[in-house]
DNA sequence: GCCAGTCGCTTGAAACATGAAGTATCTCCG
DNA sequence: CGGAGATACTTCATGTTTCAAGCGACTGGC
């Protein structure tokens, strides 16, 4: 007897709620994963993660970014950028200055107190990401990030919105 | 929470950041989706993506949850659960009891209303997930539900607080 | 029964998040 | 030039989220 292609298909489960299953795991391992860094960075260093995350894209422009950049790549609203660059601002961890070529734009960079509260901060987040995965085969780890990779170009290409990144 | 903090590590493969490249792209993966379903789900069903949540948990529990129970299998603290009902509440989709046992306790089920709006909002809630994922292989679709399965046994293991599931 | 502790939920303050409307500022066509 | 439109950011209304503090209701040891 051949073997039956039938039951290697349905034995990737039920076939068409795979992709909802997925979804559905993706979510709350990323929840859990969010809390945990937010929870530490909160203890150890008393930021919040959208905060580390502008820290993040600033860290490694040393000439800064406009805003509306700076909105693209973390992922959040203009709206949104706004205050917490203004948080930051005030916090002095961050600059802001107008641009004279074109009075419209805003850059904020970070400052030296800035550069180096997120040094500190990127490093124990890298450890806390080690520790956390330390049970899944780096072999896993690997395969994960290229299929990821796949998952979210998939995505990318059936957004209904007009913008793409 | 962001995303393009992948750019930052990009300089290796095999290197010991594996494991923090993968978060920074479950992280922006399951940001893009979320932002997607949420604009689909403002759209067709002037509905939020934490409602739509907790409405998914009272669908199956036909006798309804306890807030406490309702906030543990959402993920959300017990302090936002009580918005997020107080507002679904308000638009008659879900209906609030208290125990006559236990004068503490309130449970929230949904309202005939509310179970035939969601049956709707989760059929297509499903579809928009296929298309989402609609170039990803049913294969690689299968391994990531196992692979992150492990990581998020791995995470479980982790955590810096008390409470586990 | 008493009352200290716990439990379940609500409230409050602050931050984050979105979409939409508003305000300057720039650009470019006529 | 001049003004319509685009651009960059801010503001606003609403909703989500967290943590911490509060409040009423239960529990168990005495």
């Amino acid at each position: 007897m051949s073997v039956d292609l039938e039951a290697i298909v349905s034995d990737t489960q039920d076939g068409k709620k795979q992709e909802l299953r997925l979804w559905l795991r993706v979510l709350s391992t990323s929840k859990l994963i969010s809390q945990e860094i937010r929870r530490r960075l909160r203890r150890e260093f008393d930021a919040t993660l959208p905060q580390f995350d502008i820290l993040s894209q600033l860290y490694r422009e040393k000439d800064g970014l406009r805003l509306g950049e700076l909105s693209r790549r973390a992922m959040v609203t203009n709206g949104n950028v706004t205050g917490l660059v203004e948080r930051l601002e005030q916090d002095g961890y961050v600059a802001r200055e107008r641009l004279d070529d074109d009075r419209r734009v805003t850059v904020a960079m970070l400052t030296d107190k800035g550069r180096r509260t997120f040094a500190a901060m990127a490093e124990a987040h890298e450890q806390w990401l080690r520790d956390m995965l330390a049970d899944v085969d780096p072999i896993v780890v690997s395969g994960l990030l290229t299929h990821m990779g796949q998952v979210k170009q998939s995505v990318r290409n059936h957004l209904s919105g007009e913008g793409d990144d």
